[in-house]
DNA sequence: ACTCTATATAGATAAATGTCAATATAGCAA
DNA sequence: TTGCTATATTGACATTTATCTATATAGAGT
């Protein structure tokens, strides 16, 4: 239960403050660079197309992606640019085809994180 | 290195489709809503406020999140309320002061869905 | 009853996002 | 070379978002 004002008078303003809450742990450009990834992540569409990968755990064709939506292609196309970006998934390039995959470390990444927060707790 | 267009001539269009990519595993609405868990976490101040509530490990005061950011009192509340509609934080009103903790049974099941991502593959 | 304080809500605004149609790019096939 | 195919890029547009200022709400102290 932790408040800085506990126990001063309701008068006071700006009472000394919060030796007690530690500064933030994330530093600025390292929750930039989480916060990238999990946003990626907070689009229902790019959701499913991590899963997708992940779960089939190889390359899959773009056409196979784009097939599982009622999406325009480019819209896709938008989508696996944004998961690129976020560095959670990479491709490469086999004649006309693209295959994307996941990529599994950088997922790591997002668990650990996750896992550092409820390691103390029970579920 | 799956594709739906393999082995078939690049003339013909519509190919016979896809039973080898399982459907999609995640429900739209099961997907909506992790999406909203993973998107509240995609900015980096609401992570920034996950992280210090998670590593508190206990309810914080609204007041001592504040003190932590650069920004204005709405601000910070309509972050948290995005965080609390997003199912992983709720607070308890004691007099004055808000106290906002994390729900760590909601954390929990974004790392088991990383998990079962990354689950089969190596580090 | 009045005042002060902590938090929430409303309204405004600039910036970012998701989508589509149209076009570009580049590999393959005839 | 000419045309077809898979993917990416561009540009437009409506929606959502992050932020602020101003205001509302409601508990506490006097």
């Amino acid at each position: 239960m932790l408040n800085i004002h506990e126990k001063i008078p309701l008068a006071t303003t700006s009472a000394a403050c919060c030796d007690e809450l530690p500064a933030l742990r994330l530093a600025s450009d390292e929750a930039q660079q989480l916060a990238q990834m999990f946003k990626a992540l907070g689009q229902p569409v790019r959701l499913q197309i991590v899963d997708i990968l992940s779960r089939f755990g190889g390359k899959v064709c773009v056409c196979d992606i784009e097939s599982q939506f009622d999406l325009t292609q480019p819209t896709i196309s938008h989508h696996l640019k944004a998961l690129r970006e976020a560095g959670l998934v990479d491709y490469e390039m086999r004649g006309l085809w693209a295959y994307y995959f996941v990529r599994p470390a950088q997922l790591q990444q997002l668990r650990m994180l996750v896992g550092e927060w409820i390691g103390g707790q029970p579920t």
